[in-house]
DNA sequence: AATCTTATCGATAATCATTATCATTATCAT
DNA sequence: ATGATAATGATAATGATTATCGATAAGATT
C-alpha cells in the first residue's frame, strides 16, 4: 500500500514510451499526499513544498497522467477550478454536496446505480459512466436557518 | 404559449427594480427560437440576425437573467462554453450522452428520482437539485464498432 | 561510463469563456 | 417632458488551462 501507485504510475509510462522523472516523482507525491477533492492549484502548492523548483505547468501535464492511467479521477465539474480525487483503492461513488456550506459527502446507492442500468437499456446504450451530484442543504446549515 | 415568457421576464424584472428593453427583448426572442441545449454563442448568433448591433456581453447578461428567471437553465457542465437549455415548460430531466456521436437522450426515471430522494434523507439533508449525466454508447454508435 | 535519441522541463505566451469597467444612451416613474 | 438610474456595447481584464520553445534530463545503446 506504499509504492503501489507509483509502480502503477510506472507500468504506464512505460507501457507509452514515456519517461519516469523527478518532476512526476514529485507531483505524484504531493497528490498522494493530499485528501479528498484538489485542485490542480493545491496539488502544485503541496509539489512546491517538495520542490519549489516545480513548474506549474508540468503539474498540469502530470495530473492528466494521473488521471490516465487510472491513479485519479475528476472529482466534480463545477465553477472553478477542476477537481480531482485519489482513484486507486476508492471505488466510485457520488457526491452530496452541501450548497451553503460547502459540505460533501460521498455516497453510493445501489438502488440509484441499478436504476440507470435500466435506463441504458431502456434507450439501447453501453454505459461508459456516469456524473452525479446532488445539492442540497446539509443538517448543519439547515438548522440554522438560511444564509449563515 | 406565446407571449407568455416575455411576461414572467418583465415581471421578473419589474420584481427587482430592473428594466425590460430592446436588447432584452431580442436575447429572449433568439433564445426562444432555438432548440435543445445552447451555448452564449450561439444565442448570440441568433440575437445577431434580429439586432445585428447587440454587445457580445449583454447576451452573457440576459441569459443570466432569464436564468433568475425561471425561463432558462443550465443543461450541463462539461468541456468548453455552458449550455443552456429552455425551462419554461419543459420539466426536469436528466440527460444520456453518447461519448462518441454526442447525441443525447432526455429522460425522467422515477426510481433515480426516488432513490435521490432516500439518499437525501439518509444523510439528513434537505434537497435543493441535481445534476445527473449518463454517458455511453447509442445504439449506433455501438453497433458500428469503436471509432467511426 | 560515454554517447545519443528523444521525452520532459520550466518559463512564458496564447486560448477561451466569462466578467468587469466605463462613458454614453435608453427606460420609465414622476 | 424630465430626471434618476439602469442598460448598453466596446474593450480590457480575469482565471484556468494549453501550446510553444530552447535547454535539460532520462534511459537505452554502445
Ligand atoms: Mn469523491
Ligand atoms: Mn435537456
Ligand atoms: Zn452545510
Ligand atoms: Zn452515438
Amino acid at each position: 500500500m506504499s509504492g503501489d501507485e507509483r509502480s502503477i504510475l510506472e507500468g504506464y509510462l512505460k507501457s507509452r514510451g514515456l519517461k519516469m522523472t523527478k518532476a512526476r516523482d514529485t507531483v505524484l507525491a504531493a497528490f498522494l499526499g493530499l485528501e479528498s477533492h484538489v485542485s490542480a492549484d493545491a496539488v502544485y502548492e503541496a509539489a512546491r513544498l517538495i520542490d519549489p523548483g516545480i513548474g506549474q505547468a508540468t503539474v498540469f501535464r502530470t495530473i492528466k497522467l494521473l488521471a490516465d492511467s487510472g491513479l485519479a479521477r475528476e472529482a466534480c465539474r463545477d465553477e472553478g477550478a477542476r477537481r480531482y480525487e485519489h482513484a486507486y483503492n476508492h471505488a466510485h461513488h457520488d457526491h452530496l454536496r452541501c450548497v451553503q456550506c460547502g459540505a460533501v459527502v460521498e455516497f453510493v446507492d445501489p438502488d440509484i446505480e441499478r436504476a440507470q442500468e435500466a435506463v441504458y437499456q431502456r434507450f439501447g446504450f453501453k454505459s461508459s459512466g456516469h456524473r452525479l451530484e446532488l445539492f442540497g442543504l446539509c443538517p448543519q446549515c439547515s438548522s440554522s436557518g438560511g444564509q449563515p
